[in-house]
DNA sequence: CGTCATTGATACGAAATACATATGCCATAA
DNA sequence: TTATGGCATATGTATTTCGTATCAATGACG
């Protein structure tokens, strides 16, 4: 079974005429009909039927005429096809990303890419950064947003720091109304509520978002009274707003809009958490290289506009979801300097 | 574009070696590994990754070994495809009809016929005989059932007789009360009736039957009174249940189940039509060959019991459509010594 | 009714392609 | 470091495919 055959086949089905149809081929009329007459030896069916002056299709070779012509269309959109998918122009992405990523930088990425490449089939799975560079090595994810604290990651990967976000206090509304918390110029002073119980992620949930907090209480000579524990953002939120505890979160999550909370920026140097895109460096997937050139894209327009208004992804970049600004977020320049591929190694 | 380097590319990606998928494909590894590269050239695309010791697919590898492996199945199982069309096991069929075929040998012939090959698509398309012959012709149907009356068949044409079926008299149910017409013996004397009006089809939808019952009429010397046209046969037993007039209709027409009208086989020598498949003698769709097979079975089966019972379609049949019987139809013996192409040329 | 032009099939030599053997280079394992 | 495994490269050979020349048959035209 050969393309070529099949090709000459579609011809002289369309000119019904060996002679014409070797024209259209750029060749003789002979080799033509020999390669017709071995089709249809194969193929155990005639094809045509000869007149010695003229051709016709035969029922079933009409019918095998529709299928190998869509067949052969198919084919002939082959190279085309590879071209695409070497400039992930289609594809598919499967993207892990930290649960925190999801109130900030996610939204813009995912709504950004999408406009793009609306040809590629993106996967999101959330995932805690470790689990997220796991996934890479294993192949399971294309590319990952990460919080990269404390972690060294593996020289097979690239990583480009995209947000830097200070966290902020969320305290129940009714512990304001009750003094049981000082909020001073806005601020709130964390030695203040020391005492107070904190809501916090478990540390296998979100080893580099507990870390960072950790690290941030014991800076200050706090050993933090541990109330509650929730592996969901949404859920630290409603413990808070059943006055449960306070937390620490990023300033992103004001767009919950949750009724009972207020979120109050922390006096002195607040943590800071980093969320960037890692990716493999060998072999990445050209959708994932289409993704690297988005984010550096959005971290160039934010940080343009950074050096006026200190704002950042919130205003920034677009409007893409509605919500509260990030007042205290700001997008991390891209980095031009790293060839393309960001840095890999021991970061922080 | 080669479809055995596609082949060659799946084997590759399957084996992940390409030692061992040269082994699989009777060849040895050189050539193999040159028809890989000349592929990706080709693509411009790199489809595996080789580190001297691995191979591994690239990301478009992936994407397009889906594709390649589902259209190189499509391709092998095309002489499959060409063998089922050979046979007419798969295909289509469209077949003409008269219609009065409609009320006899339509509904057996396609049940039986649906459930020999329910693979192929059959398209129905009542005509007069003589637009069949001519559609037939031009390639517009592939088979067609008619009423060969005087007709000459052109010698391109093969004609299969399947069904004598004698006229009767269908006439209101009014007239038998008011005695307006006399039933001896539950027959009609056609004389009886020579001054009532007759309702029949113009002659240009259905020429074929309307020359037999102008010839029957002419033969008694009658010249018959038309009362009104009509292009259906429904219409026709509607109009002579309005009491508009008699009709001479076949007498499977008892199947429409009419209200008001009684049907009385005539005195002497009732018109017989006659109904069978024409179809190209040259060139015939296999699926009409699988067709002209069950018509003669159909008629061979019916003629085996025919012979006591004097009964045809009806009852012979394997009672495929409920309905009365049809005790003055005939099914026609098969001509078993026509070579497999029924008779062509000049019919009574 | 005979001649000519047209058109698809056949024959054979030439070009192109594909294949196998031999070998090289590099990575991994002992 | 040595040995082995494995993909790439080089080159001669075989198979396939193509083009030129020719034939046979059909329909058109005078």
């Amino acid at each position: 079974m050969n393309l070529r055959r099949l090709k000459f086949f579609v011809t002289v089905a369309e000119e019904l005429h060996f002679g014409r149809a070797a024209e259209r081929l750029c060749m003789t009329q002979p080799p033509l009909s020999q390669a017709i007459l071995a089709l249809e030896e194969e193929l155990s069916v005639t094809l045509f039927k000869r007149t010695k002056r003229n051709v016709a299709l035969t029922p079933v070779g009409e019918h095998l005429l529709s299928h190998v012509s869509k067949l052969l269309q198919e084919v002939e959109a082959l190279p085309g096809l590879a071209r695409q998918l070497a400039r992930g122009e289609i594809g598919s992405l499967k993207l892990g990303f930290v649960t925190t990523a999801d109130y900030n930088l996610l939204p813009e990425l995912i709504s950004h890419y999408g406009v793009t490449f609306p040809e590629v089939k993106v996967t999101l799975k959330e995932m805690t950064s470790d689990l997220q560079v796991e996934a890479l090595m294993q192949g399971d994810i294309n590319a990952g947003l990460i919080i990269p604290l404390h972690q060294t990651l593996h020289t097979s990967l690239s990583y480009l720091p995209l947000l830097h976000e200070p966290l902020v206090a969320a305290v129940p509304e009714e512990w304001v109304r009750a003094g049981r918390v000082e909020i001073v110029n806005g601020r709130l002073k964390i030695q203040d509520v020391a005492e107070e119980p904190l809501v916090l992620f478990p540390r296998r949930s979100a080893p580099a978002f507990h870390d960072i907090i950790t690290t941030y209480f014991a800076s200050h000579g706090i050993e933090p009274v541990i109330g509650q524990e929730a592996i969901q953002m949404q859920t630290i939120i409603s413990l808070v707003s059943a006055g449960m505890g306070f937390a620490l979160v990023p300033g992103s999550l004001r767009r919950l809009g949750r009724m009972g909370v207020r979120y109050v920026g922390l006096e002195g140097k607040p943590p800071v958490i980093e969320t960037g895109l890692v990716w493999r460096k060998e072999d990445p997937s050209p959708t994932v290289l289409r993704l690297v050139e988005i984010a550096r894209g959005l971290g160039e327009q934010a940080g343009e506009e950074d050096g006026g208004t200190g704002e950042g992804l919130g205003e920034g970049l677009g409007g893409g979801a509605p919500g509260v600004g990030l007042p205290e977020a700001a997008l991390v320049h891209a980095r031009r300097d790293l060839n393309g591929h960001g840095h890999a190694g021991r970061l922080d």
